[in-house]
DNA sequence: AAATAATAGTTGCAATGACATCCTATCTTA
DNA sequence: TAAGATAGGATGTCATTGCAACTATTATTT
């Protein structure tokens, strides 16, 4: 009832990061609505259109994201008609990731709408700054996952 | 330091706001396990130690969380027998709560783990950067969510 | 050459979290 | 006071994600 602020009285980062997170996925889920491409799904069509031809396993080690996420990610866009599969002729098990016809004409559109969250999430922000934050998180992910690659070594 | 191979080739803030999120997510989850406390519940067993007495609203709102999400995790923490639900005698569509004796227990387990990982996450970061990421997460978490108000009020 | 190990990918299950919808209690107003 | 509006909370459904366990293919070892 007493609602004196708004914003959370959380000191610490890993709240900010998930409110953040929380709230960026659904924008994105709003924006993307219309070209059937969920939140979960972007980062992989991307990733693929910036290196065609990559593996799943590849894709899962750039973008830090586990196998089978990638995996089912792939499935959702491939079921969309914007990416296809096809098997390594060289090594069977792998299957290399291209874009289709669609799958090109619509990255461009995804694009504009991740810029147009990204301005707007950076409102207030001057390039230093904004350079600045980019590369606190970079140094962020990498001690978290240094964490995680230590607790999997342990296992 | 600059390992492309293990880090993403991402320079835009949302990538690595959700490969943190995900990372923390797996810490939070594998430190916290000896107490049965996800990490979608320790958010709402802390805010409640710092404010007894809370409704389910007020936490909803504090933390920019779905009610019916906050609705799940306390009945969580309840069935675990860290919170305990009061009916508000003076208006009785509120559920006030309260920790109970293992709920004042835990917490300080709780926040040592939650420091710990903080701690590790921040390697290489003097005070004043850490200090000034936070602002900038905090500059980020207001833009965005003010861009979800503002998509709920065309609806 | 056969057995074993390692690797890429898939499937099933569980946890997190949002949204739509409903129920119930309280407040407004006619 | 009765009817409707409002608000807190619960439930069902769906998307995202990770882990364990599995299949299939390739590499290694004996």
């Amino acid at each position: 009832m007493n609602n004196e602020t708004i914003m959370p009285s959380c000191e610490s980062p890993g709240r900010y990061i998930s409110a953040i997170y929380r709230h960026l996925q659904i924008l994105i889920t709003a924006q993307l609505q219309p070209y059937r491409i969920g939140s979960g799904q972007y980062i992989f069509l991307m990733t693929i259109a910036k290196k065609e031809g990559i593996s799943q396993k590849a894709l899962s080690e750039e973008l830090l994201i586990d196998k089978t996420t990638t995996a089912k990610a792939i499935r959702k866009l491939e079921a969309e008609g914007y990416v296809r599969r096809e098997t390594d002729p060289t090594d069977n098990r792998y299957n290399l990731l291209y874009l289709t016809q669609s799958g090109r004409a619509v990255v461009p559109k995804v694009q504009a709408a991740l810029n147009d969250i990204s301005r707007k999430s950076r409102v207030g922000m001057d390039d230093e700054e904004y350079e600045l934050m980019l590369a606190l998180l970079k140094k962020m992910l990498c001690n978290v996952s240094e964490q995680v690659r230590r607790r999997e070594k342990e296992l």
